[in-house]
DNA sequence: TTATTATATGAACAGATATTCATTTGAACA
DNA sequence: TGTTCAAATGAATATCTGTTCATATAATAA
């Protein structure tokens, strides 16, 4: 690393958000990044459902849906409410549903390419 | 699991996209779940930068730059062109920009609540 | 050609993450 | 109260992922 950037260096730094913000954003694209935690949000796209209707859904155990739940439920992707013995989760709010897709449309786009 | 939710789960599983583009949708959100990708795609939102710049600007290893520049390029979020040794990358499209910036606008959103 | 500089790449390692198993909590009901 | 069922949780494990180190490639200049 020899030849210098200076000036430009200076310029996209004063750019940069906090670091704690990248941080946070980082940290709330995770949640997009895991295949169990996708087909959960995209089930719940169509319906709010309880815990074991998405482990029979996903072939999964119970357990390992609750671990993801508590995930997404923390960056408050979902939410839920008790009925009885059963707890019904789904989308804290729609526009998830608008953020998501448009990830889906970056990948189809590509694929006409 | 006794309860039993057979409609409602038939119902939800036709909605479902392919497995194989949920894989790919996870497999897209990877990238920005990752801080150093994450400082990357921001410093290449204010100009284009070459592997050294951006290395000097994160304070990090040249390598692990470059094993994460591959990365965005294998996902199409960025691109490069050569002039002579100095290689330097960009963001492959605009609109990466705007779907980063709704995830800074969920999180932005919460945080006023 | 040889030396130098920028970048890429493969292997190794460390830390993070997802799943499982075992157990616990909490609500409903006998 | 004790039993049952749905869900949550903690610990252990296996896998994945990011970084580093060493080295290779590629372009340029001496």
């Amino acid at each position: 690393m020899e030849h210098c950037h200076t000036d430009l260096l200076t310029q996209v730094r004063s750019a940069m958000p906090p670091e704690r913000l990248l941080e946070d954003l980082a940290q709330f694209y995770k949640n997009f990044g895991d295949l169990t935690r996708m087909k959960i949000l995209f089930a719940l796209f169509e319906s709010e459902l309880c815990v074991c209707a998405l482990a029979e859904l996903l072939h999964m155990e119970q357990s390992a849906i609750s671990h993801q739940l508590h995930k997404l439920k923390t960056a408050r992707l979902v939410c839920c409410r008790r009925e009885g013995k059963t707890i019904y989760y789904r989308l804290a709010d729609t526009h998830i549903q608008t953020l998501i897709s448009m990830g889906f449309d970056h990948l189809t786009e590509e694929a006409e390419q």
